[in-house]
DNA sequence: TAGATATGTCAATATAACTGACCCAAAATA
DNA sequence: TATTTTGGGTCAGTTATATTGACATATCTA
């Protein structure tokens, strides 16, 4: 309960205020790449969860995104016809469709990536592994609820 | 040197992930009631930083939005015309305009803050006051780059 | 076979941003 | 004082990303 410091109203509104510098930084350094393909946020966002997750289906996308279908199916289709994504049926359940990246989506994942490393390894490289530690555990906790 | 663990590429692309899961989440909570006042996250966010920063500039919220005066204005002009805001001439420097929350625009700011006030209150009432302040700190860094 | 599920798509609309071109008034400066 | 800069406002058009709602199709499951 000495701890009750860290609760205080003004406090938390920072954290909200924080976050959104945050997303919004860490999100921007990149789009002047993303330009060069007609690509923008959205198509980020995509990229990223395929990346990170091989092989992720539709209804898995929809789900870590948010978005609606109709919404991811616009970015998808333009990252098809880009030729950065492919997408196989389904082996088990032929109804799903498994996305992954290809060597150009690939190395268009990399390009993004480096430039938001930057801000993070900057971020992370003067702090010890307790902070790091820390920082993840308390986001988690904010996304899980 | 032993931390370099934490910066390896997956983890920060584990970080950049995480930052925008807690940024949408955050500022998804409250858009049930900014609905009922026709408001969007646009709105939420301009009512946040004049509260945070009484008597705010027009550029100081630019500088903090970083949008265009041009997207800010529309926002601004929702504010004026449901009364939420009201605007004060610069008595030092007359071409400014200073923002602040009227009464409405203090109920609404807390009916706002109060749902996401939740997630956060939530997400640190388990953890340690070490946790907090290094979770900010990182965040912090994040920011400043 | 009937129903549920996974995906795709058409059309219209909303939200929040953008670029670019101006305007005015007031402050700062040469 | 004359000129330039700054702070703010606005018109018009466009773009990016999302929405709602309605259907369509193929495949899986009970």
């Amino acid at each position: 309960m000495r701890d009750l410091l860290y609760l205080k109203d003004d406090h938390i509104k920072d954290f909200i205020e924080q976050i959104f510098y945050a997303y919004r930084e860490t999100y921007s350094d990149p789009k002047k790449i993303l330009k060069k393909y007609s690509f923008g946020t959205a198509h980020h966002r995509a990229i990223h969860l395929i990346e990170r997750y091989e092989g992720i289906t539709i209804s898995g996308l929809l789900n870590k995104l948010k978005i609606t279908k109709q919404s991811l199916n616009r970015v998808l289709r333009d990252l098809i016809k880009n030729k950065s994504i492919i997408v196989k049926k389904g082996e088990i359940d032929s109804r799903q469709r498994h996305i992954f990246l290809n060597e150009k989506g690939k190395k268009l994942f990399n390009e993004i990536f480096l430039e938001q490393k930057k801000r993070i390894h900057n971020a992370l490289k003067s702090l010890d592994s307790d902070s790091v530690l820390k920082f993840k555990n308390v986001l988690s906790k904010i996304i899980n609820e």
